[in-house]
DNA sequence: TGCTTGTTGAAAACGATTTTCATTGTCGGA
DNA sequence: TCCGACAATGAAAATCGTTTTCAACAAGCA
């Protein structure tokens, strides 16, 4: 991540009246390095080597934040732990899971029809949607 | 659901080793009843009036049972607890999910292209997605 | 440089789900 | 119909990811 971008993130967050902090900081570095998908152990692991004293929970609250402010969006593949992508101008992309080995890649593609056909038949206003696809990876072999 | 489907579900139950026991029959005809997406707990407690005695644990442990068996489904909306759909024959379907009032849609129709155009850009064979729509219902009012 | 507040870390609390373990009950076979 | 092997149950305790509490700290503005 840019020092740049940082600093765009910053001047969001005081935007809100938060502050950027150095804690802050190494969690968002952690986030633009890890790429797609990371949950909050595996962030809190890498922003270590940036911060040491950095604790879980300041991982937890931070991506909590980032959240609020659109920084960041939480990815949810259904095992019990929360994921994080930081978040992109253009627009939101998917993932797809390898059921063997785990391995993330994103689709950016969206293949959904317009939002506001996606609901009409139940007169539902759809603001957003989620979208997993599960199987496996080249290396996992098709039919594993 | 009629005494009939409980009888094709005791015998894919038993077929893999499985008992049909009166607290799984109870479970079971709470799925049907109660219809889309339901929790273990609201289960639990639908359950519960066709077999008191019923403890929580049991629920769980029936859903682990019935979706290792492709008796039920699971489904996340990313609240942090798993709801359960009765399988059917008849393929998949997804969720329209009321932000304000938590009611919630089926969605029959998947406007998703075929699995195997998926993964295609990727390597990846796909076996399974996972899709949910969250806006605002007719009653909530577009635009909540 | 102060002051006001948001922020942090450690420890404890939480809530959904799982495990342990002694007891009970299903169901295929005699 | 009766047995027995072993799956299932329930209560209590354990997990586990995440949240809350609270006293010490530190951004950012005057
Ligand atoms: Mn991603
Ligand atoms: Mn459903
Ligand atoms: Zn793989
Ligand atoms: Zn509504």
């Amino acid at each position: 991540m840019k020092g740049n971008g940082v600093e765009r993130v910053a001047a969001r967050l005081r935007h809100r009246g938060r502050r950027m902090t150095v804690q802050r900081r190494a969690v968002l570095e952690a986030l633009a390095a890890l790429g797609c998908a990371r949950d909050a152990e595996t962030i809190h692991a890498r922003a270590r080597a940036a911060y040491p004293k950095l604790g879980l929970v300041t991982v937890y609250r931070t991506l909590e934040a980032f959240v609020a402010d659109g920084v960041a969006h939480p990815v949810f593949f259904g095992d019990g732990r929360v994921r994080y992508d930081l978040s992109e101008d253009g627009g939101h992309h998917h993932h797809l899971v390898c059921l063997s080995c785990g391995r993330i890649a994103r689709v950016d593609e969206c293949h959904l029809p317009p939002s506001r056909r996606l609901g009409r038949p139940q007169g539902f206003t759809v603001t957003a949607h989620r979208l997993e696809l599960f199987g496996y990876c080249p290396r996992c072999a098709p039919k594993a």
